[in-house]
DNA sequence: CGATGGTTTGATGCTGTTCAATTAGAGTGG
DNA sequence: CCACTCTAATTGAACAGCATCAAACCATCG
């Protein structure tokens, strides 16, 4: 019931894994994901950060209920955010990739609705909920683009939303796939068609909304159309133009976005 | 397919329908789920605000892929947010009651990745996306506040999603129900336990990712256990408990929270 | 080697969809 | 005032998509 598979956060470019990360030498924002940021911001940014955090799979960083959530940028590995039911039905909101905020709500709000976990062993850049109305006195810059991604997570639930509610079980692992795929494509993280994919099919089933035993089928259906290939923590697209007309996904990730 | 049942903003309490709404002596702002704030903090959102719209019910003031959204703060009335699938399937995000903010993605990202409508006859406080990082830039107090509303928001969504992929169809109208009510009994909306109820059984439909037909029969399987009742528009809610249970929606809405 | 977590498969049937048709109310024009 | 139209609500019947239950399989690990 709880993602706990290590797939490694591929680590060959990150830093000395002991270290703690200045924002100075962030290799992740050279990302062309990213805006660029001068000196100035970068270390206005630099100031707010108060802990570079490294978290083990299955770590849940952020509780429902709690009251002090801090407020994140994942650095690496994946995370996802979810609610649930008293009776345990559980429903993942949304997948959180590197350079992606978590906790604005938690931060923002008196208490968090919602839980977050690593998916994978992550490493986490902490702004301390206390600090951040200052951001907001002193980097009208840096709170501008805390809250255009805000807004972009806002995105993703929605599209989610749209998926639970409307695609059936094909379009939603399709959606899934084409949707994680652009992001991760975005921030170098696919070669040939390939990228990392920690998700179990409990995930798959929690995020999309369908019981784990049908996703299983509807994994089958699709791997035997030879549209893409899930195995050993890797997904590989063979065919994206067949799970984009699926999924009916035709949206593409904003060019350049910021990070804090 | 669109609502255009024109349940009117009960305007008792509303000005003079033809003059403009300075932000000063609004009416809605002193309602009890809205915190306090100081003339000097009013100035400067009356300063942002360029319009105030009236529409009429079924208007689109948002459209999808719009690159030039405004931001919106909902005065009297109601509205909500909506994606579509190519084939046309209609998943409403989430509805908007009268101190809500509608258009933060909009105005935020490159274009709109959604729809926003009238539900009724509406007025809407305009706030131009060319004014935003001015507000940034000068009054971090209401930036701060715009961003938490942008928060809120998403909570609404994230609730919304948790319905569609968990819940099953009694307990989605019951969620629904259930709260809608919350949130109108802040704004003083509710009397005797009635409250006006302007969606059409298709707009719940859409809400709640069911079809049309279910939808229908669900809300007769509720009816006959007496928990609530929905007719001329109005919304009736015999038994709240009862409804909280099924639904298992147990949230509340944080006391107090801002307005722009 | 048993234990654990994840994947796979088959059987059964409920929940919700789709198709079709009817009813009721509200607005329009003659 | 009465046909005509349009939208919303309602109901029945047939079907299918997905959930649920149960069990087996496979790999990894202490």
């Amino acid at each position: 019931m709880d993602g706990s598979r290590a797939s490694q956060a591929s680590s060959s470019e990150l830093l000395n894994p002991l270290m703690y990360v200045r924002c100075h030498g962030c290799p992740l924002r050279t990302k062309p994901a990213f805006h660029d940021k001068t000196q100035d911001e970068i270390a206005v940014i630099d100031q707010m950060k108060s802990d570079h955090l490294r978290v083990s799979a299955g770590t849940e960083f952020i509780h429902p209920e709690q009251t002090d959530a801090e407020l994140y940028t994942l650095f690496s590995g994946w995370a996802f955010r979810y609610k649930e039911l008293a009776d345990g039905r559980r429903q993942i909101l949304n997948f959180s990739l590197p350079g992606d905020l978590i906790g604005m709500q938690a931060a923002l709000l008196d208490k968090s609705l919602y839980g977050a976990v690593a998916l994978t062993d992550a490493e986490l850049c902490v702004v301390p909920r206390r600090r951040l109305f200052k951001l907001f006195e002193h980097a009208p810059g840096a709170a501008y683009e805390l809250t255009w991604l805000g807004a972009r997570e806002e995105a993703l639930v929605d599209e989610n939303l749209l998926t639970a509610g409307r695609r059936n079980a094909m379009e939603r692992v399709a959606a899934m796939v084409a949707a994680l795929y652009k992001r991760a494509e975005q921030l170098d993280l696919v070669q040939d068609g390939v990228m990392d994919f920690p998700l179990t099919q409990q995930h798959i089933a929690d995020a999309l909304g369908l019981s784990l035993v049908h996703t299983n089928k509807t994994l089958a259906r699709l791997r035997a159309q030879g549209m893409f290939r899930i195995a050993d923590g890797k997904l590989a697209l063979l065919n994206p133009r067949a799970v984009a007309r699926l999924a009916q996904y035709f949206e593409k990730e904003p060019a350049r976005r910021p990070i804090i």
